[in-house]
DNA sequence: AACAAAATATACCGTTTGGTATATTGCAAA
DNA sequence: TTTGCAATATACCAAACGGTATATTTTGTT
């Protein structure tokens, strides 16, 4: 069984990655912590450094949700196009998708924390890459398997599907018109159908 | 002659504009804006009423600074097709542009004031929305003068053409990798030439 | 059940926050 | 040149900030 400290730890974690997600780092306040988890600034403070590692282990947690909801929708399919076209499918519904409403982490760090907090835009990068990548072998193992075209230009199509993404679900949740991101996902979908062989 | 105030009113907005866009708006104190400007609480607030009104001003100015780069530059093409092609013309550099330096500023404000600060949320939603309107005038007017394809799906040009660069911008600054924006801004182009009877 | 250690709460620290009341300065008209 | 007002600076406020030292409670072990 893992330890009192640890459950603690894990229970701030929590219950204040939306908090950071919602209001960022700059605008949550240690307090902010202490009413959500109602435990004290000394139970905070026993288990995390300060408010930076409370922030990076937050990040890291929203981050880890996002990636793993969207891992079991994309492995549910077989086609290297299905798998594509989890995505638009996914973000259709971003604002349903609880750990989503507040709009992805990594783009909701990256943005607060560009200037101001590098170890927290570090991670944000890190989480990026980690979307690029595995969008970037989807493609090479359709193109290897024949299902989608050879000529694809890869790097090309991991820019427009993760930029199509990120643009949309600003404008969606700026505008709070969720047209304006099925609009962008109908896009999207004839995208990938056209990457096919 | 404008006052004495408007002009310590005007140099306030013009000092701590930037500031506003690059540290957010809960990561920008008063003291920030003493120190930018040279001046003391007493004159910023005894021309603004609160720190809220200056972020608001700063946010108007910096909008109005990107909005009136693009202007230009759309205005000083005369098709359609090249009025379009502006834009992914324009955000190719936004590196080396200082007002964009720290990323659209609507984006900025978007992303941060969402759930915080109603009264900017407004402000950028309603700067997206003038972003947009313009776009969908230039493929108006593009289809009538018979430019472009007259069955070009309006809103889906508009959502592609703004969540794309919002997209590649946020990826660009975050992974430092200028060529993630040049890869999407050449679809674009692609995307924009497709559009022509 | 007793005890040591670990975990949490309490009480406090100096600093910074946004904001204000008042004093001082600068400027323009008479 | 004086006078009056507008504009800026100074000095202060209570509250909130991030953080810490210490007291108290919980926990796991014997």
């Amino acid at each position: 069984m893992q330890s009192k400290s640890e459950r603690t730890r894990q229970f701030i974690i929590e219950k204040t990655a939306p908090i950071f997600n919602e209001k960022g780092y700059a605008g949550t306040s240690i307090s902010d912590l202490t009413d959500a988890t109602g435990l004290t600034k000394g139970s905070i403070y026993g288990n995390f450094e300060n408010k930076d590692a409370v922030a990076v282990a937050a990040f890291d947690y929203n981050f880890q949700l996002v990636v793993s909801h969207i891992r079991i929708r994309v492995n549910a399919c077989t086609g290297s196009v299905d798998k594509l076209l989890a995505y638009p499918q996914i973000y259709r519904n971003f604002l349903n998708i609880p750990f989503l409403q507040a709009g992805c982490p990594v783009a909701n760090t990256a943005l607060e924390a560009d200037d101001t907090h590098p170890q927290l835009k570090e991670r944000a990068a890190a989480g990026l890459q980690l979307w690029r990548d595995s969008l970037e072998r989807i493609i090479q193992e359709g193109i290897e398997r024949g299902e989608l075209c050879e000529d694809v230009h890869i790097t090309e199509a991991v820019a427009v599907i993760a930029g199509l993404i990120h643009g949309a679900v600003l404008q969606a949740k700026l505008s709070g018109k969720i047209q304006y991101l099925n609009t962008s996902m109908d896009f999207l979908e004839k995208y990938i159908r056209g990457l096919k062989t």
